[in-house]
DNA sequence: ACACTTATTGACAATGATTTTCATTATCAA
DNA sequence: TTGATAATGAAAATCATTGTCAATAAGTGT
């Protein structure tokens, strides 16, 4: 999904069409790794020097209502945002360059009716998320 | 674990034994369910009036690294703690009342492997965690 | 039991992150 | 172009966490 096609999403729900969230969205759409608010605002303000602490907030706020964005925790912190894959999809970080890769394909169901069986849990969502070392960290 | 033994490993690692630490210790270590700083405060001020909530947090980073407990988290907020599990386990909360179980002998290594190959990741750690309903709230 | 050393305490202040308020500005439908 | 109002940035307020410090209490040795 491209920079264009968020825009075109948030008007499409009745948000307006800003300087600020096209610098704030451009940033975030194309970041490899997550990104904390005050990251998106330095590197968005290159962009748009105007641009304020404040409205990189409240932008995230709406990506991550529309699912354009998700939250990523981390050992480190929780405060971290990257564009969002698409359907059911887990996260594989990198531990040395923050590099986020999506997978999906994880067959958990066995595992959840064991754990269902065994604790008397309704089991309806699950969290998985892996880190490791991307190839290029892997090698330097 | 008894509350007795998790003060002994504070002793046993330098630690002194206080009130505050006592009322602090009781409480986090029999809930069942995983507490912010402020709740903690809240419920150990009933055993132990005169505590502070800078002692609380100094108290939760002790037991934190000490391995007794570990921080929880959740699409609300990662603040809070809980008794630690032994060994590698994974947590298992229940959406409606925050009761939390822990479950151990998740196989993820077929996947893992898998995700390796496919992404070039070296994969050292993971995080795994369900969500539901627990016997009690799945009834009610 | 007592005295001594020093870790621990709680109050308060400082910091850092996020949210709220508000007057001004910019978007967009008409 | 105009007008209604969503969106903005600055500043202030709030909330969570951390740092400072003088007073206190835990544990050690007597
Ligand atoms: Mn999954
Ligand atoms: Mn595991
Ligand atoms: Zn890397
Ligand atoms: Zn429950």
């Amino acid at each position: 999904m491209s920079a264009k096609l968020w825009l075109t999403q948030l008007q499409e729900n009745g948000y307006r069409l800003t300087k600020a969230r096209s610098a704030v969205v451009e940033i975030v759409q194309k970041s490899l790794r997550a990104l904390t608010p005050v990251e998106v605002y330095d590197m968005a303000r290159k962009k748009y020097r105007a641009l304020g602490l404040v409205t990189v907030y409240r932008t995230l706020e709406k990506l991550e209502e529309l699912h354009l964005i998700q939250r990523v925790h981390q050992p480190m912190g929780c405060q971290a945002f990257i564009s969002a894959g698409e359907g059911h999809q887990h996260l594989l970080l990198c531990q040395n360059c923050g590099q986020v890769a999506f997978f999906e394909g994880d067959d958990l169901d066995i595992l959840t009716k064991s754990i269902a069986k065994k604790t008397g849990y309704k089991i309806q969502e699950h969290w998985l998320q892996l880190f490791g070392l991307c190839a290029n960290c892997r090698v330097n």
